[in-house]
DNA sequence: TGTACATCAGTGAACGCGCGTTCACTGATGTAC
DNA sequence: TGTACATCAGTGAACGCGCGTTCACTGATGTAC
């Protein structure tokens, strides 16, 4: 609030404006689906249709920026979920805690998840400046295996030997979010990554219907097992 | 072919028909995305809009013919790889079989993927006559278990015990497609299940991007990996 | 085998709607002197 | 402190488009006698 005062009240203004719109557009998206409509968006704040142009250049800005949005909102959820975790040589602990982060913030905002771990928006190509946001989380769970494995804590009995063409890349990955990890170790991060989302989305898109009652003691079960697929544990 | 020769010539016409709309519409979802058009279909048949209503009643009832025939595709697609495999008690055979078949699948016809394990259709609410199609692919996954268990080769070391709450609801799933493996073991083919689809919705919809090049062998690298963590071998 | 009637496929016009985007404009707020 | 000009937010009309669906119709194909 506070932090933003210097400006002129113009700019302030403005930026309220924008995020107004904004959050109409989320409204929208949580009713109607993904069809975003800048008109019917104008309509609900009591403006003329033309008026968001002063704000958005065009439809496209708008959902960009509401991509934009949704992956930084995800990643912080992930960052402060692992980072509430006072004791960090509790690796399972901190695994557990992003992962119920992750999961609260998607059930909390599901158009948004929707929007960025849905399929891709037909005609919709995302600029790059929404690479380095979209791998927050990941980032995080890199963090917890290298600390794991600098603790000399992380399990790799029985781990998969991944192919020698994959190595090069798993590695590179590593580098960059855990350089003290070894390629087979990057390939479980990745996988669990993928399953953890794959699990998210399940729930989200309803293939649980009928099936299981209690999604959130499932989403518990499931992450548990993963962490000790990653070889993670509490002390 | 001939094995619908009975019944008029009106009537074959008019399955062709039926046929050709449902061609239309799926060519049209791979190059516009989801926006299914009726009367973007009429005019790529040369027809006006208003034939196809002679056909289906209406947009949501093509959607629904469209998603019919994806889960059934994909089902089928699951259940002739899992067939393929001549020697019944290579467990592990038969898994990779229906993984990569899945995956063939998938990435022949991206965007009927999407319409069944993409974000749901805004609006549209899938009849209950999609449920039985849709769950082919995992019955294929629980027969091999159940093979797997009976022939006493299913490994379950290390296997995490769902929470009490779960079990009744996995016991039943069990008692459908695996009735004589514990309720442990459905839950984790269950949790290869989501592993599975999320790694196809990661491919697809372009989430290893900048990442990993050579998807084909990664998927693969995660189909052994699952493997593994279902207590699947060989012989 | 031929005729009379019913069924069906496809037409063309229309209804009523919503959409993104452009443009010239008015009036208020900010800035420079 | 006051004035002159520039910037900006919001208006309202319009363009050009596409959509799903209905309806009365024509003409061809099938069916019953």
């Amino acid at each position: 609030m506070a932090e933003r005062t210097r400006g002129s009240i113009r700019a302030r203004v403005r930026a309220e404006m924008i995020d107004e719109i904004k959050d109409a557009a989320r409204r929208q998206l949580a009713e109607g689906g993904a069809n975003l409509s800048l008109r019917a968006i104008a309509r609900e704040m009591n403006m003329v249709s033309s008026a968001i142009y002063r704000y958005f250049a065009s439809r496209d800005e708008l959902l960009t920026a509401l991509i934009l949005d949704a992956y930084n909102a995800l990643g912080e959820a992930a960052e402060q979920a692992g980072a509430s975790v006072r004791d960090r040589d509790d690796h399972l602990g901190r695994w557990l805690a992003v992962a119920r982060g992750v999961r609260a913030w998607a059930t909390a905002s599901p158009h948004e998840y929707a929007l960025i771990y849905g399929s891709p928006v037909p005609g919709y190509e995302a600029p790059q400046d929404t690479v380095e946001p979209s791998i927050r989380p990941v980032v995080v769970l890199g963090a917890i295996l290298e600390d794991a494995h600098d603790a000399g804590r992380l399990t790799t009995k029985g781990i998969q030997r991944p192919v020698p063409d994959l190595l090069p890349e798993l590695a590179q990955i590593a580098a960059y979010i855990a350089p003290g990890v070894s390629e087979a170790v990057m390939a479980r991060a990745l996988i669990a990554w993928t399953e953890l989302f794959g699990a998210i989305s399940f729930e989200l898109f309803g293939r649980f219907k009928n099936t299981i009652t209690d999604l959130a003691a499932w989403y518990e079960h499931q992450a548990r097992d993963m962490a000790a697929y990653l070889g993670l544990t509490a002390r």
